[in-house]
DNA sequence: CGGCACATTGAAGGCCATCAACTATTGTGG
DNA sequence: CCACAATAGTTGATGGCCTTCAATGTGCCG
């Protein structure tokens, strides 16, 4: 594999790991086409930088593979991670073409990109695209919420316990299991990603990962892999109501 | 005025105050009539409840007049602002029919509401509705994710800073001026629910207002009236970049 | 092996929460 | 009309959680 920043990859949608998740996901054959049109493939190494804020972004895209983050910096190097995108989320915002936000990305990434214009015109004519969109960014929008709760509310032990759960079940989700009893997975995630997904420094997130290994809720094997011996007993801790909401 | 919950006023879309800016702003005439068809205009004291996180709610609104806010509450009483809903913001979820957080009128409220079903449907088919409102939802995400930020890494001060910013930028747009020089304005949210907002307590909310007036940062008058002398050092207290983002 | 990035652990201190007392304002009923 | 309670806000004292600064540990790769 080269190191060219941009691979033009030959994929077929219809064979796509996102197809039936990205914004991709109402499209008929029709439209597939005409997305199919448009769209390039880049790839990213871990580490790399998609895009700076204030920079100009002049297209759209989706995670095929791989995570990649949002992130805000103050003045001063303060950084809060404001969204960590996996396979099938959306980054870039139709009818903006400077970036808010630094686009990370913390493993080796895919994107299926689209120019921003053909993309523009494309949701102004097809509205499954743009119905999807919607949906989306309101899914967003409400995982925004719950992180501002996290933020503001919870304690450095509860903001583990959350975000260790949170990466659990999207995990299970993705092996196609429940979250439920022992679970185990790799934290894409390093210490400082952690600490500023969180709002806590790295010597907080390691004290606490510490914490939770001498409690018995987890257990470490080398830096990243995590095995959960009680799924429940991980959820008590993370202070959210029991009866995860029922929202339909 | 009778205090019944429910205030059938009748109001004429085209002379509307948020017809500009609300999820109607690009309807036209055939599709405004079709959303006057089926609106009707619900009144709410200052701290009536408008729904309970996990009720059923079975239609959308726009906020017509007044504040509302979006809160979380963990079981054990811990509670986090996550929306700060002003003229023109949109509540409600298509596709949900269960309320994900509680909504509460911090002042007289009138919203103009639609009963989901019939919204649901109309946005199937008017497309400006829906890309309106997938704006709005962008729109909503950003503000999130400064939200964000504000939770997970400033300082108290600066929190306070912020907020004070927000809401003279708000009141001053209102006002049809731009935020410069001396403001004043009054604050529509008591301590509580200033501390709600930044997730600090109320008595750190206070004993920081008291500073900002030591310090010549701002006066108050009563509880509630803010004067803010010079607004560009009181931006420079919010920690945010000075020069502040021009996203197009 | 040394160099580097990532992570862990320790010690000290500061910011903010907690608990508590007090003030100010408003509204209510005798 | 005043007494009183209720609500909102201020201020003080104390302590704890998390940050900061610093040293040490661990795995990886040239």
């Amino acid at each position: 594999m080269s190191h060219h920043d941009i691979e033009l990859l030959s994929h077929d949608c219809g064979d796509c790991p996102i197809r039936h998740r990205a914004v991709c996901a109402r499209c008929d054959s029709d439209e597939l086409s005409r997305l199919e049109q448009i769209k390039y493939y880049r790839s990213f190494q871990v580490g790399q930088t998609v895009v700076w804020s204030g920079d100009r972004m002049d297209f759209v895209a989706s995670v095929v593979s791989g995570i990649a983050t949002l992130t805000q910096t103050m003045e001063d190097g303060r950084r809060q991670m404001v969204g960590l995108l996996l396979p099938s989320d959306f980054v870039g915002r139709p009818g903006r073409s400077i970036a808010a936000y630094d686009v990370t990305a913390t493993t080796d990434l895919v994107m299926c990109c689209f120019r921003k214009k053909p993309f523009e015109d494309l949701i102004a004519r097809t509205p499954h695209v743009a119905q999807r969109l919607l949906e989306m960014t309101l899914d967003e929008l409400d995982a925004a919420r719950e992180w501002m709760l996290l933020l503001g509310r919870k304690t450095a032990r509860e903001k583990i316990a959350s975000l260790l759960a949170i990466i659990a079940r999207r995990d299970a989700s993705l092996k196609l299991r429940t979250a439920k009893g022992a679970l185990a997975f790799d934290l894409p995630l390093t210490r400082e990603e952690m600490a500023d997904y969180l709002g806590l420094t790295l010597e907080t997130v390691s004290r606490q990962m510490s914490a939770l290994k001498r409690d018995g809720m987890i257990q470490l094997e080398g830096k990243r892999h995590v095995i959960i011996p009680d799924f429940d007993a991980l959820t008590e801790l993370t202070g959210d109501d029991s009866d995860g909401g029922f929202l339909v």
